[in-house]
DNA sequence: CCTACCGATCGGTAGG
DNA sequence: CCTACCGATCGGTAGG
């Protein structure tokens, strides 16, 4: 069968990309999809279970997606297209480094870390479930995303401000945040801006 | 069906755990899975695909082992007995602490990155997909792990050789090493004992 | 987007 | 440990 453009339905607000996502069914099913991959992995997830979620019948999920796939796609790209604005809004504020590695920090654990926020966390964690025909499509826009952090990182360590090389610094970081996504619980007694100043003061050298 | 004790071959090896593992049948099946687990995660590795890379018929997989879920804790069992052999010799040296650090962090990425330690990478990316009860067999030995970790960030954080406090000291260097599991290529021309070295004194403060 | 369905696969088992 | 098998489930589709 062939996949149209969906039809219009009653409320319709953003047609190009769902950065304010679930504005259509195709967002639900995305958001749901984000949600249940990062609960159980995108394997263990059903295409059933993300139909019902939404409250459609198990086969309708692939008029909007042509595969379970393609939603795995759509949850990466999402988390990629919404980090990369928040990232770039970020970059481009006239701060001194420091004050901008912490805004950084702070920005990348909010990505990972706040209520339904799923999608980064699914890419990190399924990533290599990801068909490489997809890879393809979300590398240069997971490049760009991955440039500023190589920028940043690379004027701390110039300035004295990080310790060793610059890759290492980078992947450490990165690693470190990245990982609060296996372990960070929002009752955990720790606000995501208390971990963010916490881990920013444990990396930078004093000044 | 009962499940017995697999009769002898004849090669065996050792008779309790399998830290010497392949030794047996079973150990074979347990290495087999971690090394397919960590491929394609627990979920997309079919019991099958477990059996034909022991050369077994797939239901004789159920012969060693009741469920596919024994067989994950099976192999996170493994890695974190063995992972705990190996820290538990280190933190047992007499060794200054900046040493001691260092080579913590060279044997938690031999234990994540080298040839073959395929288990706790299994158990870092698929700890989610274990079912409570397992959980709860493993928490202990888990914990022994950690408490080493734990001893030896507090005790650097009162020399003043790590900054901040100790558990976002720990958070921070345990989730960049773990991360490691995810990015680090063999050939990828870092060797793990420079990627250690490099770590190591990213987080250490200069003395 | 629903109804009704299909072929393939999967974890697991009985009996030897 | 093999043979032969089963019930359940899964991704996906035709037709409306």
């Amino acid at each position: 069968m062939l996949k149209a453009a969906p039809p219009n339905s009653v409320k319709r607000y953003s047609r190009k990309g769902l950065t304010m996502a679930k504005a259509n069914r195709r967002g639900e099913l995305v958001c749901a999809a984000a949600r249940l991959f990062r609960e159980k992995g995108y394997a263990a997830t059903t295409t059933r279970d993300i139909a019902d979620a939404v409250g459609m019948q198990s086969g309708s999920a692939f008029y909007h997606f042509a595969s379970k796939q393609e939603l795995l796609a759509a949850v990466m790209e999402e988390g990629l297209t919404g980090g990369l604005a928040r990232t770039s809004e970020v970059m481009a504020r006239p701060l001194p480094i420091v004050d901008k590695f912490r805004a950084m920090v702070r920005t990348h654990l909010g990505i990972l870390l706040e209520a339904g926020n799923d999608f980064i966390p699914v890419m990190l964690h399924d990533w290599g479930r990801l068909e490489p025909v997809y890879k393809e499509r979300l590398i240069a826009t997971k490049d760009g995303y991955d440039a500023h952090w190589h920028d940043l990182i690379a004027e701390l360590v110039r300035a004295g401000l990080l310790a060793g090389d610059a890759k290492t610094a980078r992947l450490s970081i990165l690693g470190a945040l990245n990982f609060t996504a296996t372990w960070f619980k929002v009752d955990g007694g720790v606000s995501i801006d208390t971990l963010a100043r916490r881990m920013a003061g444990f990396f930078l050298r004093e000044t």
